[in-house]
DNA sequence: CGCCAGATTGACT
DNA sequence: GTCAATCTGGCGG
């Protein structure tokens, strides 16, 4: 079952930590990509130091205006998959930085040229190239099966393996933990 | 068009 | 564990 658009229209440490096992689904062509995830991370509006929001343009933009649809954009010579998710009136997303391979795994291998199943996915970058998402995705909604990217619920993680810790890789990061992840499970990116 | 910073990755001093 | 490659986006000129 695909998830609504409301569904985001939520803090987002909320929605961050919410979207912990639901699936992300690709199509892509004849084949259909399933992961699962299971690290995420919350980003707020201008208000938070790591986040685009304080750049301005085209990103800040889709940070406030957009609610439910993927914000992509490029960093270290990879693509950061994020989805727009804040309350009406404030600004925010929530980056995917980890998920588990469920179906289509051998496509995975071939995009990412390895055959290590650990080395799929483990990564914001590595999984943004495990399941082909680029550029092309930015600004469109994640709510609807149209353009071949979407979230589909998936399993419910009970609250006791739902980890939070500081955010990875942040230089400037606010005063509460913003990263959400289950414990113990192989693919998340750092314990 | 050049400059700079950054939510990373993968190869190996 | 350490380190440098190399890309995108925003901004100033």
């Amino acid at each position: 079952m695909i998830i609504p658009m409301e569904f985001y229209a939520r803090d987002p440490a909320i929605v961050a930590k919410e979207l912990l096992g639901m699936y992300i689904v690709r199509v892509l062509g004849s084949k259909k990509l399933v992961c699962k995830i299971v690290e995420t991370e919350a980003y707020y509006g201008v208000e938070d130091p790591a986040s685009r929001a304080r750049r301005g343009g085209d990103l800040a933009r889709a940070l406030y205006d957009g609610v439910g649809i993927a914000i992509v954009y490029g960093m270290h010579r990879q693509w950061l998959f994020n989805i727009a998710a804040h309350e009406e009136g404030s600004g925010g997303a929530v980056l995917i930085r980890a998920c588990e391979p469920i179906e289509g795994i051998e496509v995975m291998m071939k995009l990412r040229n390895t055959t290590r199943l650990r080395d799929l996915t483990s990564g914001p970058g590595r999984l943004c190239k495990a399941l082909a998402i680029d550029k092309s995705f930015h600004w469109k909604p994640v709510y609807v099966e149209k353009y071949g990217l979407w979230i589909e619920h998936g399993e419910k993680i009970p609250s006791d393996l739902v980890c939070e810790s500081y955010r990875i890789g942040v230089k400037q990061d606010l005063d509460r933990p913003l990263r959400f992840y289950i414990k113990g499970n192989y693919f998340v990116s750092k314990l």
